[in-house]
DNA sequence: CGTCTAGTTGAATTCCGTCAAAGCGGGTGG
DNA sequence: CCACCCGCTTTGACGGAATTCAACTAGACG
């Protein structure tokens, strides 16, 4: 279970790929040093969960690498992710009392995580990191929020195409199998991206090849998805 | 347009009715006047709007009283509503850039409203009120959160039944109309309980009067819910 | 070459939305 | 005081979109 967690040596901060875009990109290197002390780097397996829905907030984790999701399931079994976690974010609930969501890597991944009470204790004495968290916070209430319009009030269709163009959007910015910018790689199961919209994967399925029938998007592969025409798929994403 | 916004007048916060709940609680005294100094009381009819969605964001605001709602719309004009802002809840986005939401009074209402650009600097230099708006920011994502299960994976009679468990709550807390605290009144319409749960209004009303005839709850009138089977409620809710 | 999982396709069903009409209640003016 | 009107709500009939259940297919991997 110790396998994989390596203690903070003290440096790993030095090397890590997200340290300027992660909520720790504004502190001294004194201050990161104090922050190092109380991190540790952990490695996740596809599948691994970090935090379980309900459970009391005992830890919280910056994204290093990966992707991980966070979930919420209705008591018969029904899931429904609630935010994809992209390397740089971060993870959990400081100043709470329980994670009222699962949190589980859908890549392998690694990230870097705190004990909360110690995360807590040093956010109070660092504004710039709160104010950081704070900024991200804010970010993502309104990422949240336009999730919430697609859930409640459009259709399969509307929901497939919204979800495709920021998938893609997302995938070239942050140069996933970026490609040329149309094609990339989707990292997420029929079953997944039903989850995130609300929808069933049968009807994932049939959206999908209903759109590559109708030539607004080739599917490659299984999980690679090819935007043919973009702006015929905006058009229908409301 | 003037007619109802008051000048800060340096003392009403010493009246204000929200001071220990919301972010403003931890400021001093002097703190306080100086926050005081740079916002205004603004009163609002129910149904004015006091945030445009898309609107760059120039003004944020804390709730005093009344109710207020925070809803973006389809292009084909299907409203979706975002959260329910109650006496005490912060509104607006402070370091952004655009509100993807609008936001219109429910009730008549009145809110401290501050510049954002003041309420920025203001805030970047008090990192106590910094760290309230931070939970408060939290807490706000969490709920946020559990809605999106509800909007997506949760039927008709799912939705209305955890809407009426959470009103009740929310009502014998805050004591609107509390009474014994299972007889309350919703203040909402019929339109915007609909908005709130991703349903049309028919299925609204039709869920409402299968509940009565269940004996789940009351409609002693258009807006008054009472409950009398709580239980059975909470089994339908999920 | 067989097995296993993820994905696709099809048919039947159900739930919810749409359209239309009727009911209710509160306010206004005769 | 009563008749009328207006907006909100309820109720009904119908249709369509998405789910459910089930069979089938395509790759991946040994």
């Amino acid at each position: 279970m110790d396998g994989n967690i390596t203690a903070g040596s003290g440096t790993f901060c030095d090397a890590c790929t997200v340290r300027n875009r992660a909520i720790c990109s504004d502190l001294t290197r004194d201050e990161l040093g104090a922050l190092n002390s109380i991190g540790r780097q952990r490695k996740l397996r596809a599948g691994e969960q970090l935090i379980w829905e309900g459970d009391e907030a005992v830890l919280v984790a910056n994204v290093v690498e990966g992707l991980l999701k966070l979930s919420s399931s209705t008591s018969d079994g029904r899931e429904q992710i609630l935010g994809i976690a992209f390397p740089a974010d971060f993870l959990g609930r400081p100043f709470g009392g329980s994670t009222p969501y699962g949190v589980e890597a859908l890549t392998d991944a690694q990230v870097c995580v705190f004990q909360r009470k110690d995360f807590d204790r040093f956010a109070k004495e660092h504004p710039r990191l709160e104010h950081k968290l704070l900024e991200r916070t804010l970010a993502e209430l309104d990422q949240t929020r336009k999730w919430m319009l697609l859930l409640g009030r459009l259709n399969a269709e509307q929901k497939l195409a919204s979800f495709l163009l920021q998938a893609a959007d997302r995938a070239s910015e942050s140069g996933f199998f970026a490609g040329d910018g149309t094609s990339f790689d989707l990292q997420l199961s029929r079953q997944q991206i039903a989850d995130i919209l609300g929808l069933t994967i049968e009807t994932v399925s049939r959206q999908m090849t209903k759109m590559k029938s109708q030539g607004l998007i080739d599917l490659p592969s299984r999980r690679t998805v090819t935007i043919l025409d973009r702006s015929a798929l905006e058009d229908r994403a409301e």
